[in-house]
DNA sequence: TATGCCGGGTT
DNA sequence: AACCCGGCATA
């Protein structure tokens, strides 16, 4: 539990940290205009986070008072940090005016006074003496009271996380100087930083307590952030839902380069996706080692239209059907068979991440074939109709594999029906005759070739029932394995009328067989 | 070798 | 289209 609650910790400190690290170029603007757009949001929300944000706005307005209750006043003499000409500089107090919350800076390396309000100046000595100083900061906030919150803060001047909240404030103080931080300090802050841009994704996941285990240098900390942005968005995403699917709340793989942009940020947490969210994806930022979690080989799961000349690829099993549904069925929501006909039109396709740097695309994301992402199955070839609950267990099942284990006796009924009801067509010969006959079966045939079913292997045609014929459609599995280049029909292992009703019962065998042509009834 | 089936011929 | 068969491929 701790553990996982710190990974998330970590992980939300980073980019928190992430966040706030554009001040450490130096430059307050970008700062400003990062924050802002999230702000609005903030207020939006309904979370805890809007609450505190009002608080924080609140704060902020109000900022001189609160600092006189809650923050202690600057020490003549002490170190700080300002910002000063978009950098940070270190500088010594000269007067703190408690009254206007403001503060006289002397800048070392300028030379001259400079006058901040309280809330820009961060302190230094912290720093100077990390641990101790903050461990006592831990002990007052642990509710996470957000009013209270400004006082970890300002103790723990390199917070960054507080970025995220804090506009103008974070601005100066959160400049990470590199050093380390303390722990406290990080939770607090990361909590909120966390909590805000969670928020701001949407997510679900927003309530675990504070938990810090996250003892990265301040400095590695802001290393790793950059570093491990891609690896977040690897992590983050954590498999399976990345750009698959928006809808449907698969997480986002997002593309292992790094982008600093907070787009980026919002974009990460959008996607770590409910469930394992955040333990999964935290880990990227246990800070042990940006490398090791990509996960390269996670494996999406994407749907495919059969429909023939279609391929449309989505990544949610509701838009596939929905797309099946009204681009191939028609909207006519008239028969609950055309429902269930959806799922026939549309195929589960395995595909492998490899972290590819491939932009979260919309929700349906065609262009497969751009991604470096293995695709099981061919986008040519129409191939696999997976059963709805068709296991996603074998990640890796080759098509092949599926048409081998599709019960040739399935096949035998599907071929004899086509061979009863659409002769002109060849049953398994290939990917593409298959899907054609599945389509045509699905739809337009399917009613007339049930009745027309006919024989079993019994002799005297006792014909048992066979299952409806929608369901059979379910039942097809595979395409046939059939991929022969040349011209031969591999000879099938299911035994034909010759050997079935034996030579002397020739009249008994099918017309095909009897016409030495591939035999009708039987097939492979 | 038996079997399956293609290609092609005949009716 | 139905029927037939030579001949090849495969088990």
């Amino acid at each position: 539990m701790a553990s996982v609650l710190s990974r998330r910790l970590g992980k939300r400190s980073l980019l928190g940290a992430r966040i706030s690290a554009p001040p450490l170029l130096g430059d307050g603007v970008l700062v400003a205009t990062q924050i802002p757009p999230l702000q609005p949001d903030l207020s939006k929300m309904s979370s805890p986070l809007a609450s505190y944000e009002d608080n924080h706005s609140k704060e902020q307005a109000e900022e001189s008072a609160n600092q006189n209750q809650n923050w202690q006043a600057l020490q003549p003499g002490q170190k700080v940090y300002v910002f000063y000409n978009g950098q940070e500089n270190a500088g010594l107090v000269d007067h703190h005016d408690l009254v206007s919350n403001e503060v006289k800076v002397l800048l070392l390396e300028q030379g001259f006074h400079i006058c901040r309000k309280a809330t820009e100046v961060r302190l230094a000595e912290v720093q100077v003496s990390p641990l101790p100083t903050l461990e006592m900061d831990h002990g007052t906030p642990t509710t996470m009271g957000y009013s209270s919150l400004p006082v970890a803060m300002e103790h723990s001047p390199t917070t960054a996380p507080v970025t995220v909240a804090s506009v103008p404030r974070s601005v100066s103080r959160n400049i990470d100087v590199p050093k380390r931080k303390s722990d406290a300090a990080v939770d607090m802050d990361e909590m909120m930083a966390a909590m805000v841009l969670t928020s701001l994704s949407c997510s679900p996941v927003v309530q675990s307590p504070p938990n810090s285990d996250t003892s990265i240098p301040a400095s590695q900390a802001a290393c790793d952030v950059w570093k491990e942005s891609g690896d977040m968005s690897d992590g983050g995403s954590s498999t399976t839902s990345g750009h698959w699917s928006g809808g449907s709340g698969i997480s986002t793989p997002s593309p292992p380069h790094s982008e600093a942009s907070p787009k980026y940020a919002s974009e990460a947490f959008s996607s770590p996706r409910a469930d394992d969210g955040f333990e999964t994806d935290s880990d990227p930022f246990v800070f042990e080692e940006p490398a090791p979690r990509k996960r390269k080989n996670s494996v999406k799961v994407m749907y495919k239209c059969l429909w023939p000349s279609c391929g449309k690829v989505l990544r949610s099993i509701v838009g596939i059907k929905r797309h099946v549904k009204t681009q191939h069925l028609g909207d006519g929501a008239n028969s609950d068979q055309r429902k269930r006909e959806e799922d026939f039109y549309y195929t589960e396709m395995q595909v492998k991440e490899e972290a590819p740097p491939e932009p979260v695309g919309t929700v349906a994301s065609p262009p497969l074939d751009s991604s470096p992402a293995v695709i099981q199955q061919a986008l040519s070839k129409p191939e696999a109709l997976v059963l709805d609950q068709a296991t996603p267990l074998e990640p890796p099942l080759p098509s092949s594999a599926l048409s081998q284990s599709a019960p040739s006796s399935f096949w035998h009924i599907q071929a004899d029906h086509a061979y009863q009801a659409l002769p002109s067509i060849q049953i398994p010969v290939s990917p593409h005759i298959f899907t054609s006959i599945s389509w045509a079966a699905a739809t337009s045939t399917i009613p007339t070739l049930s009745p027309v079913r006919s024989r079993s292997l019994s002799f005297s045609e006792q014909q048992q029932q066979q299952p409806p014929p929608i369901l059979k459609s379910h039942l097809i599995v595979a395409s046939p394995p059939r991929a022969p280049s040349g011209t031969r029909k591999v000879r099938g292992e299911a035994k034909k009328c010759r050997k079935v009703y034996g030579i002397e019962h020739r009249d008994q065998w099918c017309t095909a067989c009897r016409w030495k042509k591939a035999c009708q009834r039987f097939l492979d």
